[in-house]
DNA sequence: CAGTGGTCTAGACCACTGT
DNA sequence: CAGTGGTCTAGACCACTGT
């Protein structure tokens, strides 16, 4: 069927307001109007318009027009995963050093978070993550063996693997984060630079994909003087999370 | 008109999914026997189940069966901000033993923080939190004068200080959460009941009305055996916070 | 008041999933 | 194959907004 109608109406209507065509504070067309411009029905028109509330790039309600709110939609769910674009966003220079990847049978904590049967197999892998050149992060993450498969071939000092995966065609979704404070071991000590027992920012992730499959189970320890994680939250809108 | 017939349904599914009567891991009725049973079309069902689906409640796609995710209800602005609602959610007793409340000149960090004059007040107060009568918490608010008054009439052993606010009229719009780890000072150690030194997680937030205007600097510490942040985020839709 | 978005009905055809 | 969700049409009535 190609491109669905609601997705091509909302794509012009992003266009017009990136392009400055509808200018912040300005009126989009009524939902009738557009109707008639795009000679579609109500159906269409209200899911594309949905979208640019949920972006936060309109802004109206019952008996207004709507109005333009914003010219640069939020890309929350990308910078929440991805530490290489949070750093490029927040104007510093990400770089990585892997330690390890593997394939193998994950310990019986990892299997079970990644719903495994016993016997599949998982890639993992440890990196350490840094901010202009400064040790910020160990991760140490977990793929079902689908997903992780090329990460075994591809080049992980080079960039993003959420970017990776992506181009791969992989279906991120969702994921669930979980913070605390640990002390730093062996391993931590040694690569963040710290002492053994200094304490540490701990995510544990958990993403998976529309059907509900889950694909990544994940380990990040952050140096806090290095590196936090900052969360930005409205009562209307989604959240935006940046690193530092 | 009273409540729309798709928000009566969401809050019906809502219900089976948060009560257990539908686990994790099953599936929903399909959208065919939704409209059966609630003698509807198809058009509230789909807005219900895309609320759903929109909160990482359900999954599934186009010709499979939506299934339960995840049990945990979406409330995020209110629960990102309100331990005590936290709490409930998750099905914890949550609990409070107020150290101190104070007007006073804040020093010079958290007045910079509030945007605050020199020589104006601020009310500041400390408060250890308990789940299930466990010391989980222990948090340093401060609030600039006007919206932190009714607090020292109030009895803050009581209960939750965002209903509280929120009952008074204020309009806490927006909040940005800083994570990072520290280490156990004299005061953290002796009501978290931890050495000094232990890693604690550390949430630094400030939150600001709809005009902009800054309200409350607080600084909570986590005891991470007894307490986490937990925070879903969907590609779709606005991230929900839970804390346990 | 006319115009607007919010809600709902009752159909239809399609691509995708699992058996 | 039957069942499923994704998409779309063409109507309708309502509450709300601004003039």
């Amino acid at each position: 069927m190609g491109t669905p109608l609601h997705r091509t109406l909302a794509d012009e209507l992003r266009a017009r307001i990136r392009s400055g065509a509808i200018g912040i504070g300005e009126l989009l067309p009524s939902e009738a109007e557009l109707c008639r411009e795009f000679a579609t029905s109500r159906g269409p028109v209200r899911q594309a318009m949905a979208a640019l509330r949920d972006e936060g790039l309109v802004g109206g309600g019952q008996g207004r027009r709507p109005v333009v709110l914003d010219a640069v939609p939020a890309q929350p769910f990308e910078s929440f995963l991805s530490f290489t674009r949070r750093a490029e966003l927040t104007g510093h220079v990400p770089g990585q050093r892997l330690q390890e990847i593997a394939l193998r049978h994950p310990d019986a904590t990892v299997a079970a978070a990644l719903h495994l049967e016993p016997g599949d197999f998982a890639v993992q892998l440890v990196r350490l993550r840094l901010l202009d050149d400064r040790p910020a992060m160990l991760e140490r993450m977990t793929y079902i063996e689908k997903v992780g498969r090329p990460l075994l071939d591809a080049d992980l000092d080079a960039g993003s693997i959420y970017a990776l995966l992506t181009e791969h065609g992989v279906d991120l979704h969702a994921a669930r984060h979980t913070f605390d404070a640990v002390a730093a071991d062996q391993l931590d000590a040694e690569l963040l630079g710290v002492d053994v027992g200094h304490p540490l920012l701990r995510e544990r992730r958990l993403t998976w994909n529309t059907a509900g499959e889950v694909l990544e189970w994940s380990e990040d320890r952050y140096r806090p003087d290095v590196a936090t994680v900052t969360i930005t939250n409205t009562r209307g809108g989604r959240g935006a999370v940046t690193r530092e």
